[in-house]
DNA sequence: GTCTATAGGGGGATAGAC
DNA sequence: GTCTATCCCCCTATAGAC
């Protein structure tokens, strides 16, 4: 009876379409009207439904940044993986993940700029890393000397780097390497498998 | 006679502030308004010297492309430096030229991507870094059995974001991390030292 | 070259019919 | 709930005096 597919609700439209043409251009750059084009709706209908642009986007940036950091919470937090474990699958969700959505990157991080009241203390970000599993892991392995780097934020920097950043500035690479969106791709999929290899030798001891 | 300090020309003073400005906000959340409050001047003198608020973004962008480009050329092309001597060199450049400016690399990144022509190729970047000595270095090193990572572009790319990234993702990070603008700074500088170590420990063969 | 004043247009938001 | 028509502000760009 439930047929999940049918029931698009024109809120969820609007919502849906937002959230692609948002991440595309931007706050700044995104008009109200490309929005309703988008979503095959009449214009007005975007403010009887979110009164206004920045309420729907707020709702928009709001679900983006919880949804970017929910997918690595229980990962963080699973007590029957090794600390190599959640590496591996940290790079490969999210490799995955911006696979998907490539613009999330860059949008997240630079609307997260000036577009933002305190959206990031809405979100419980910091005691769901300080506190977790992977954090103690990392720790332990330091007092143990098997870590040469004793700062976790360094680590978990160079982690996110590895993963994001070739993604944020594909253009770029592209045109120094001469690599095509295929070659590209390849890339990026062999990185799944590189970028633990590359973290574990970067902090282990000699 | 020629104090360089005093010939500031109203050219000069307006593209200072679009500059300025541009990088902090980019094109689209930028008004012309506030480049010509920023260079206290009248805002009909913007379009008096550069016709369209387009034309002068395209040169500030062209410009800032181009800057961050040529502090590279002349370390990638050293004869007389090793390949460890390079990747020190880049980094510790990279670190400086981003803590002096650090909406540069997300100014860059977002608007490359959709505010430009063809501005990648106008610069001659591709030929700069495929014909560079670095290059030539990466790979005599790979064939000698020296380097494991035979792609010298996924070199580059680890290199570039471990340099770039935490500048991108700041807020982010220093929310994660519970550290003030001091203590990141300080991380940041302690990456002049640790990156060359860390990306020659992920390529070494065993 | 530099100003004031204003034209011109785009885009967010609303009124009101259906 | 959904549409058409329209308001109105803001921002880019220009006209024209000095």
């Amino acid at each position: 009876m439930d047929n999940k597919k049918v029931d698009v609700t024109t809120e969820e439209k609007i919502k849906e379409a937002a959230r692609t043409i948002f991440h595309r251009k931007g706050y700044a750059a995104t008009r109200t009207r490309d929005i309703a084009e988008e979503a095959n709706i009449n214009l007005a209908l975007l403010n009887y439904y979110f009164r206004s642009k920045k309420k729907l986007f707020d709702i928009i940036m709001l679900e983006t940044v919880s949804e970017f950091f929910q997918s690595m919470i229980p990962v963080l937090n699973d007590e029957n993986s090794s600390l190599d474990q959640k590496v591996k699958l940290i790079t490969s969700n999210y490799i995955g993940f911006i696979t998907e959505g490539p613009n999330l990157p860059i949008f997240m991080l630079s609307e997260i700029r000036y577009n933002v009241d305190g959206l990031l203390e809405k979100l419980p970000i910091k005691p769901l890393v300080m506190n977790s599993i992977f954090l103690k892991q990392y720790q332990e392995a330091v007092t143990k000397g098997k870590i040469a780097e004793p700062n976790p934020l360094q680590f978990l920097i160079n982690l996110l780097s590895l993963i994001i950043f070739p993604f944020i500035a594909k253009p770029l690479l592209q045109e120094v390497g001469e690599v095509d969106d295929t070659q590209f791709d390849t890339m990026m999929q062999e990185r799944r498998e590189l970028i633990p290899v590359w973290v574990k030798a970067m902090i282990r001891t000699e």
